[in-house]
This record gives C-alpha cells, sequence and structure tokens, in this order.
DNA sequence: AGACCTATATATAAACA
DNA sequence: TTGTTTATATATAGGTC
C-alpha cells in the first residue's frame, strides 16, 4: 500500500510479517478507538500473532465487549465469520442483562473449597476468585458446546 | 481526516454518526481481514453500535478466535482494556485451555431448577442452558469486580 | 438507507537509524 | 527490537443522487 502497490497476501519472510503485524495491529486498534469514539460505541479486537501472541483492545474493556456478544449470540443473534457484516435487523431495542439479582451460582471444584462448595464472591481470596474465574470460563465452553449439540 | 480535519469526538448528529459508523465498521473490517491475510494470524473484530446492533468480523472465525482468548485469558495472560497493547512476552509456546475434566460448576438460581441445584450440563435442556449462560454472564461480571477491588 | 464522488487525512512498505 | 523517514496507497468526511 505504499511504496508500491503489494498485494494482500501471505508475507513469507519472518520478520518482514512479523514488522508488518506489530504496525498493522498498533493501526488497526487506532482505528477501533477512532470508531469508539467518534460513534459512541462498544468494540473489541483481538489478534494472535502467528507467534502465539495475544493483542486485545476493548472500548469499555474486552471483557464488557465480550459478555454482551454472548448474551447476543445467546439470544439469537447471529455472527457471521470472515469479514462479513452481522445482522443490522430492526430496531433491536439494546440488550439488558437478565435482572441483577439473586444468582448464586457456585462452583465446586477440585481445587476449590471441597467441603464448602457455596462461598459468596464477597467471602473469596484473590486466589479463589482466579480458580472460580477458570472454572467459569470452562463451564462456559462447555455450556455452549452443549447448547450447539442441541441446536 | 479528509476533506477537513475532523477532531476524534463523539458526533452529534445521529444520522451523521450512523452513517460514519457503518462507513469505518467496513474500513476496520478490512483491515482486520488484511492484517490476518498478509500475516497469517487469527482476528476477531466486535462491535455495537449505540443503536444496539452487534457486528462481528473473525479469521479463522469469530468462535475460534474468542475460544482462543478464553483460554489465553485462563491461564494468565491478561488483556489490557482501552487501546493499549497485551502481553508479548517470550517464546509463548502456544496455548492448551487447562485440562477438561473435573469442573463440576453448577448453579442454583432462584430462575433454575430450585429444589436441585446440581444438574450436570450433559442433563439440561436448552432453557436450562440458556439461563446457566446468562447467569454465568452476570457471575463473571461479579467476579471481576470484586477482583477488581481486590487488586 | 445505500452507492458513487473527490479532496484530503491517514496508514503503511521499504529503508535506515 | 523500536523509532524515524518518505513516497505512495487507502480510508473517509462531506457531498450528491
Amino acid at each position: 500500500m505504499v511504496r508500491t502497490k503489494v498485494e494482500i497476501k501471505r508475507i513469507e519472510d519472518k520478520a518482514k510479517r512479523h514488522t508488518t503485524f506489530t504496525k498493522r495491529r498498533q493501526g488497526l486498534f487506532k482505528k477501533a478507538s477512532e470508531l469508539c469514539k467518534r460513534c459512541n460505541a462498544e468494540a473489541a479486537v483481538i489478534t494472535f500473532s502467528l507467534a502465539g501472541n495475544a493483542f486485545a483492545f476493548g472500548h469499555p474493556s474486552v471483557n464488557a465487549v465480550l459478555a454482551r456478544h454472548n448474551s447476543y449470540d445467546a439470544n439469537g443473534q447471529p455472527c457471521n465469520d470472515r469479514g462479513s457484516v452481522d445482522d443490522d435487523d430492526a430496531e433491536s431495542d439494546a440488550q439488558k442483562v437478565p435482572e441483577d439479582g439473586g444468582v448464586v451460582v457456585v462452583a465446586s471444584n477440585e481445587d476449590l473449597n471441597d467441603e464448602d462448595d457455596d462461598m459468596k464472591v464477597e467471602e473469596m481470596s484473590m486466589e479463589e476468585l482466579e480458580k472460580l474465574d477458570s472454572a467459569m470460563e470452562e463451564m462456559k465452553r462447555k455450556v455452549i458446546a452443549q447448547m450447539k449439540l442441541l441446536v
């Protein structure tokens, strides 16, 4: 796109490829940021380099956007892969988190309070919270996998 | 950026904002697509317009990237929000999802099997799965909020 | 709403520090 | 690696249809 028009195909030279990845990733994050600011939108960008490194941008936060996306997904709005656009249906009068109250999810994991599997989040240590968080990620994957089987 | 230099701030006019959102979203997806092709990378972009519409791009697929991100996240690599970069540590010789087995997260929600709060995912109906999924989203937010308090 | 236009702002490949 | 520099390709604001 520049000194000479380049074809959009895989760069073979490893060093060059990584340099381009870094530059373009920065550009991509900047574009995402501008989109959020200018349009008061929410967006998340997640990238993995070929080397396996992860980079993410999110506004208001990566997790916030992913959670919202998950809830949309679960509610039926599909997400195209591969450069195509998504829904864009009618009004879509916003998404509300169910109702915030009364949810008492507890975790019983071999590594996590075997005897007392009903601790409240407010009473957990950081270590316990992190374990619960990981357990939930795993559970999430299982639930989604199971849902797909039933659809 | 164009006929005249524009400030990167919120566009007040609703129609204009939406037009810009559409154009910039298309540009963002294109950039993401080019990054993937040129650098053989994986990337996902998720956006929500102010109106609440969801749009997503992913290579090789939105879900593939999100799943990979989840596993990274659970394994400790943090994800900055707000336009900043992520890890980029040493070799990062790939990521494996912990080990899939032994996790027995259960949900007890007023709307979800009050009497039996220890159902296995494999035995749940679609409706129950969706409720559990929503409950987990909510729990996730609470856990993260609590973590932030402790950090 | 979209599709096209066009002038200008940006992004960026290549080279080098 | 990370940051220049520079020439050129793209993206896009503001129109028009």
